[in-house]
DNA sequence: CAAGTAACTTTACATTGTAAGGTTCATAGC
DNA sequence: GCTATGAACCTTACAATGTAAAGTTACTTG
């Protein structure tokens, strides 16, 4: 069995036509593929045949599927995109729930990477970084700082999440919602009453309802430095 | 060979004094495993091991493992103790929030099965029958009953499984928690000044912080009906 | 041209959910 | 009492998964 001169290699093997991997080619392809499949779907020998890749090739720039869904989830977060920073930061708080909640409607199947994980990553920090530079500069000291982040979090994972789920459930026609398929209205008649009100059409309605109670809320908290749009240096008393 | 007599095969076999396995057994056992080893250790021939029995037989009980961790998931509904029903709907509001984050803390491991799966059971829309009369009965509309419920939902949602992260990250050694291991405190002033203030230990302050911030909301938005705590029938014009 | 190394493949293994069919045993009908 | 039936559980098997270990190929550098 003669072993193949090189020039022949060229055409029989598709790796040589193939640009080379990367962990960016891998985590966008991770991701295309979890948008098109869903996240269990998105197997090392699947993801590798989307790049005309065995399995294990993933490896030589990952050292696990974790690190590789980490990458996934950096890059939606780096698919946020944040308000200009001006001086108004309820508006900029508004704009960033909505463009946090905007990747849950466009990646359905991967949010939850993203809501779910913890990845400490520079992009991350430099996000955070912004965030709360923008509360402080509103005049929150750290602690009112971290809960006003955490709260809004909160709300917009949780909020992302039943988007994902409740999108999931109407796409799925074996499936139904569970406010949708019971019978027995009679039985319950409050929910019957509350369940039209709680469908896909009305979620957008209900994400602004409770974003504007809180925006509406952190406006009201008593600040601990006048919002000054111009930072101006505190005048000395001199010795 | 010979063929075993009755007698012996009830010694032998283990099958013979383990009480009969049932639905109820099997999700108890589910949840103890996923408390004590967690969500992806729990594999149907682990569950089988727990209670002396093959994996096979669980599939006499459930038609999959998908409606087995259903069947937890309305076994972790179940410990969700609500508060009697008095006058003070925003009371009753607070003390079901806080039940429901109880269970994050008791079952961290199991708390996402509550989180993130969609089941329609009947205990599901007891609670939800009572929680929407609750709101019923305050004078909400159905529309912003649905709307209460949901933004409410989606902050204890988020705040549980926010409160399940942030633990695993503290007891595993491992793995540090983002807000920790980062090194630059000069680069990125604001994380490090907040930071401190997003440890476990200020999770159920940020959790009330938020918490009442949306009650005090929900008790200033306006209500069809006056919420009187005693029903009274309408005065008739006569006509 | 030799040696080394980066990038990728091959093989293998333990673990998973579950389909298909077999075994055991208690009860019901005769 | 005998047999048929069915519930409850087991055995075997298979495809799919993540990944360890070692092999192959090809390009870079001395």
């Amino acid at each position: 069995m003669p072993s193949q001169p090189r020039s022949q290699r060229r055409e029989q093997r598709p790796a040589a036509r193939r640009p080379k991997l990367s962990r960016d080619r891998l985590a966008a392809a991770a991701l295309a593929l979890i948008d098109r499949d869903g996240l269990e779907a998105c197997s090392t020998r699947k993801l590798g045949a989307a790049l005309g890749v065995e399995a294990m090739a993933i490896y030589h720039h990952f050292p696990s599927k974790e690190r590789l869904l980490d990458a996934v989830a950096e890059r939606l977060l780096a698919e946020i995109t944040l308000p200009p920073p001006d001086g108004d930061w309820i508006g900029w708080l508004r704009g960033a729930a909505h463009a946090y909640r905007a990747i849950a409607k466009r990646h359905p199947n991967a949010f939850v990477l993203l809501a779910m994980r913890r990845f400490a990553t520079p992009s991350l920090f430099a996000l955070l970084e912004t965030y709360f530079g923008m509360l402080r500069r509103a005049g929150f000291d750290p602690a009112t700082t971290a809960r006003i982040f955490r709260t809004i979090g909160y709300f917009t994972n949780g909020a992302g999440l039943a988007d994902v789920a409740t999108q999931a459930a109407a796409d799925d026609p074996q499936r139904r919602t569970p406010l949708d398929d019971f019978r027995d209205a009679a039985a319950l008649p409050h929910v019957a009453a509350v369940a039209p009100h709680l469908r896909q059409e009305a979620l957008d309605g209900i994400f602004s309802f409770g974003l504007e109670l809180l925006l509406a809320d952190f406006a009201r908290l008593p600040k601990a430095a006048p919002p000054a749009t111009r930072r101006r240096k505190p005048r000395k008393s001199h010795p």
